[in-house]
RNA sequence: GGUCCGUUCGUCUAGGGGUUAGGACACGUCCCUUUCACGGAUGAAACACGGGUUCGAUUCCCGUACGGACUACCA
């Protein structure tokens, strides 16, 4: 039988940075054993659904390059793939479930079972309770006849059998082992007609046949409910295989990361840039802040997860390849923004100059500067070392695109002596018609100046840096004079003394 | 509270009954570089604790502590 996965979120807002992972290790999984990986919208609370959050998770997909093969947005032969199409589909099976005596019908409102919870702070409904609470178990059959004729609201429930073992083999952590009488009666359809995860969730893998269910450490204690219903459906020699995976933490102090830490510590732990109604409900993402989508996904990837051996840098091919269910961490794993950081470096390091030049194009449009894909191209040349981020062509180095707005006075005035402002003004006559005007012949030529004028490249050297970027920082200083070209080159130097020569 | 899951350098992790416990990020020092970065070298830094089992446990078992998840007509 050929692997099927999933990746089911629900489009309650933006997706978060560990829903990204698990889509991640689903779509390694799928991709190593030939399998097929789909997306299917969980929307089946009507109260949390939010606008947008779906074309916002699949845009997220498609930009870290996980791309279903089958899905809301993607086809497929075993549609529909988003949950609120497919309501009668769980109303049939419910019913029949009902029938097979694995389910029944409850009446009891959720203002009963709040003033239960009131009374009795641990209150559950479940095979010790239900027996005297108003359900199909307790009522005649005159009785349930008369209400369900009425149209009396009712949910349906999971009937759970007393004094039995459920017993899960996961992929990641062995054998997790539940006793029946701690499970409870869990509600499977809502009165709203709309089912609840845990029966959609089980007819909708049943139905897309799927294989392996790879979700967070967060599903692991209702499994054990998944597991009843597949036996109570009469699937359980077609039951999928479980991992579930850890937990990503804050970066300091305790908890799963969320979406407040973005703010908290300066950092995305979103995917995309999420815009919602309100100004608390703005979230900044990776794409925006200037990630790549490739170190994102070698980041996240290796955040619970690792191989064996001492390689970091994995390209997609190879993460499909080497990726293993059996080598993902049982623990939770903090989430690293310096580590992230570095991945993003990494690769910006090894990416192509036409690639970087194409992605901060519209970075230096927004800033008005209009510039040719060649002068771009330099600028990738200059600054490809010494970034982190993709805004940081831009805003580090943002002399090469504009004249310097603030020079470092502290060294100016280090630096400056008596005849500066006259070896200045010589040295830009020697600019001025020196040939080729290019790096190397620069070097040789303006130290060979500078030395014949009795001064050292030393004293020289940091005050023309500063002439044409402002800062101590950056390329090196003949590439950025060759890149901004001779003519700006003596003109940002006649400003420079003009500045400082009082 | 109950149930379940977990615990190797600050962080991500490798490893696994006998190892100088390996790598990466971050950090320190040095080299390269008349800048900054990149790169290279190097240093400091870990098996939560207590009992077993064993000739020998960081590794296997049991407890304890700590952390986490779940405990909705949310997913």
């Amino acid at each position: 039988m050929s692997v099927r996965v999933r990746f089911a979120p629900s489009p309650t807002g933006a997706l978060h940075i560990g829903g990204v992972r698990t889509a991640l290790y689903n779509y390694l999984f799928a991709r190593q054993q030939g399998g097929k990986f789909l997306l299917r919208i969980e929307d089946t609370d009507q109260n949390r659904f939010v606008p947008g959050a779906e074309d916002y998770i699949i845009e997220s997909l498609k930009w870290v390059g996980l791309i279903p093969d089958e899905g809301v947005g993607f086809g497929g032969d075993y549609g529909p793939y988003r949950q609120s199409d497919r309501k009668a589909i769980y109303q049939k099976y419910a019913l029949d479930l009902v029938e097979r005596g694995h389910a029944y019908y409850a009446f009891d409102t959720p203002e009963d079972l709040e003033a239960l919870r009131q009374k009795e702070a641990n209150f559950t409904y479940n095979q010790f309770t239900r027996s005297s609470l108003v359900n199909s178990l307790t009522l005649s059959e005159s009785e349930l006849r008369a209400r369900l004729e009425a149209g009396t609201p009712y949910v349906v429930r999971l009937k759970v059998e007393p004094d039995v073992e459920i017993r899960i083999r996961d992929l990641i952590r062995g054998e997790v082992v539940f006793h029946s009488s701690e499970v409870d009666d869990k509600v499977l359809l809502k009165a709203d007609g709309m089912p609840t995860y845990h029966l959609a969730n089980i007819i909708d893998d049943h139905l897309m046949e799927i294989t392996h269910v790879i979700r967070g450490e967060e599903w692991l204690p209702s499994t054990a409910h998944h597991v009843l219903l597949y036996q109570g459906f009469g699937w359980a020699d077609t039951m999928p295989q479980f991992a579930h995976l850890p937990l990503i933490l804050k970066p300091v102090g305790n908890g799963k990361l969320s979406k407040r830490d973005g703010a908290k510590f300066g950092m995305p732990v979103f995917p995309l840039d999420w815009v919602g109604a309100t100004e608390e409900d703005r979230f900044p993402g990776f794409r925006e802040a200037g990630f790549l989508p490739q170190a994102v996904v070698n980041f996240l990837a290796l955040l619970g997860w690792h191989p064996g051996g001492d390689q970091e840098l994995f390209s997609i091919e190879e993460l499909i390849s080497a990726f293993s269910i059996e080598h993902i961490s049982k623990s939770g794993a903090r989430f690293d923004f310096e580590k992230a950081k570095w991945f993003n470096q990494k690769y910006i390091q090894a990416s192509a100059p036409e690639y970087l030049a194409g992605l901060i194009k519209p970075l230096a449009e927004t800033k008005g500067y209009s510039v040719s894909a060649a002068f771009l191209l330099q600028v990738v040349a200059l600054m490809k070392e010494r970034v982190t981020f993709l805004p940081d062509f831009i805003e580090q180095g943002y002399y090469l695109f504009e004249r310097v707005r603030e020079y470092d006075t502290e060294t100016v005035q280090k630096k400056w002596t008596a005849n500066t402002a006259v070896l200045f003004s010589d040295m830009m006559r020697f600019l001025e018609q020196i040939e080729p005007f290019e790096a190397t012949n620069l070097e040789a030529s303006v130290k060979q100046f500078v030395q014949e004028q009795g001064v050292k490249p030393g004293d020289v050297l940091p005050l023309l840096r500063i002439a044409l970027a402002g800062t101590m920082k950056g390329p090196a200083v003949f590439d950025m004079a060759v890149a901004l070209g001779r003519e700006e080159t003596l003109a940002r130097l006649q400003l420079f003394v003009n500045t400082f020569n009082r």
